[in-house]
DNA sequence: TTACACTATATGCCGTGGCATCTACATCGG
DNA sequence: CCGATGTAGATGCCACGGCATATAGTGTAA
């Protein structure tokens, strides 16, 4: 009788505590290795990498994406502003807001971390998970964080 | 030529996107509701619980077990020792640690809680996503979680 | 244009974690 | 038993996010 249809109900708080414990450690191995090569870390880099791949972006943009406040967002990009990495620009259609912007050195140091950053996440996961199981797990997670998003599930007030 | 058995390379970076993200946001949903009902937040459930669940802990345990550093949980402890639901027994074996024991009022919380914890995330996963591919999902992170203890990675320094 | 409601974000205070450091205790070789 | 080395955890300083609040700037309607 295993195996049903729905699937025999999986143990979600175990689950949630996989979860998370794979998301601390990579994210903290991660850290380690971008900090001893460029001096920043993961929230730092992929910041870095939206404003790249995302230019004219508002502070509101980078809070949503990465579901934290916008005075939490506002503050890290001062930080990253104070490094030269980033510059506000002034936005010609509401001058409540900036539009950000990598400078030329945000811009090498993005493009120089990805590279580190790729390749220790295939030294975590990628040689040792592979495979079809693995690809299961990434469009799951995927349409989970779609209905997430969707429903405005886990953002901050601030 | 799709699907061959290795299975077309991952878009690690992506998927670790996708990771953190809903991490992130199903950590904050569950901490809005744990707050507002019990006046905890996720990681003090997640340490009641554990403490519930493994009696005579010490502080390096419950480190390991949340991949966090000696310190913090150190500090950690101290907080939910003030609060009066934790409390530090001597340890007969070795003067330099502690036994953690939750108190009355601690037990009364983490099972109140639990309650709370287990019915916000069914409403958060179990009912969008279910059947085998979550089956699946839960397998593999189960085990890149494994892996990752086993190879102590991401343990903190402090 | 003036008042009012709304929005974008900046700022202050707090809780929490990382990392470095310090102390007490434990352990091992002699 | 003694000194050297190792280990558990406590503590200080800093980075960073949540939340509440303050401040501009915007849009709307009278």
């Amino acid at each position: 009788m295993a195996s049903t249809s729905a699937g025999d109900a999986i143990d979600l708080s175990g689950f949630f505590a996989d979860l998370v414990r794979c998301e601390t450690r990579l994210y903290n191995a991660l850290n380690d290795r971008l900090r001893e090569r460029h001096g920043i870390v993961t929230s730092q880099f992929e910041a870095l990498r939206y404003l790249r791949d995302h230019p004219g972006s508002r502070v509101a943009d980078l809070a949503a994406e990465f579901a934290i406040g916008i005075g939490a967002t506002s503050k890290s990009v001062d930080r990253l502003e104070k490094q030269g990495w980033v510059v506000r620009q002034p936005n010609p259609s509401d001058r409540r807001s900036s539009l950000l912007a990598l400078t030329n050195d945000g811009l090498k140091l993005v493009d120089a971390a990805e590279g580190t950053f790729t390749e220790r996440l295939a030294e975590l996961i990628g040689d040792t998970l592979d495979g079809p199981p693995m690809s299961t797990v990434a469009q799951t997670l995927s349409e989970l964080r779609s209905v997430l998003e969707r429903d405005q599930i886990g953002m901050p007030t601030g």
